[in-house]
DNA sequence: CAATAATACATCATAATCCGATGTATGCAA
DNA sequence: TTGCATACATCGGATTATGATGTATTATTG
């Protein structure tokens, strides 16, 4: 998700990460801190982001952003959800329940 | 997904769910028996299912049936499961992409 | 006819992942 | 001044998936 949401806007920082996806979602998915920020360090040390500071309202702000290299994992890993949720949808597919 | 499946057919084997899973998905789902089988049994030790094994072919089956009381968990985790694939959907809603 | 694939069950150790709890700090509204 | 929103961060515990491994029979195919 993290990597879909930076395919749509350059530059992102965590806690609108999980505003965004909160609002996305219809509140249904709830990105925790104790998930987003490991994932977002782990794909900075690995080369997929960069990150750049600023400081607004006197808060720190961490802003991420794809690389190169981030841009080829994201297009394929979004690929995949894509399928993914079609997938899901073969099974789970939304025959409303008749009583 | 087990509890999908037991919904839809009353009696089933592990073997074939697996085989049953991967036609409904198209090969892209892949239940590996290690997976498989700690859950059902796992399912079954809560009181979620009951078995009876039978001899086909010279080879075991063991069946597997929803009790009453995974019927009641069946039906909200399949509601969840239609839910999730749909807020799935609102996320990686296949915009197909424009070269 | 021998090897391989398919059918059918099972377990275990490892790896991956999520998240609650916890901590720090500022700004704003009641 | 209490509490909520903003904003970052870490860590340990719990859950889950699966590759590897094992047993055994039947069917296929080169």
């Amino acid at each position: 998700m993290i990597l879909k949401l930076l395919s749509e806007k350059e530059r992102m920082y965590g806690y609108e990460m999980v505003q965004r996806v909160k609002e996305m979602s219809h509140e249904k998915i709830l990105i925790k801190e104790g998930s987003l920020y490991p994932t977002l360090h782990a794909l900075t040390k690995e080369g997929y982001l960069t990150t750049e500071s600023a400081l607004v309202n006197n808060r720190t702000r961490k802003y991420y952003s794809l690389t190169n290299k981030g841009k080829g994992l994201a297009a394929p890993a979004v690929d995949e959800l894509v399928d993914f949720q079609q997938t899901l949808k073969l099974i789970f597919g939304s025959k409303p329940a008749l009583s």
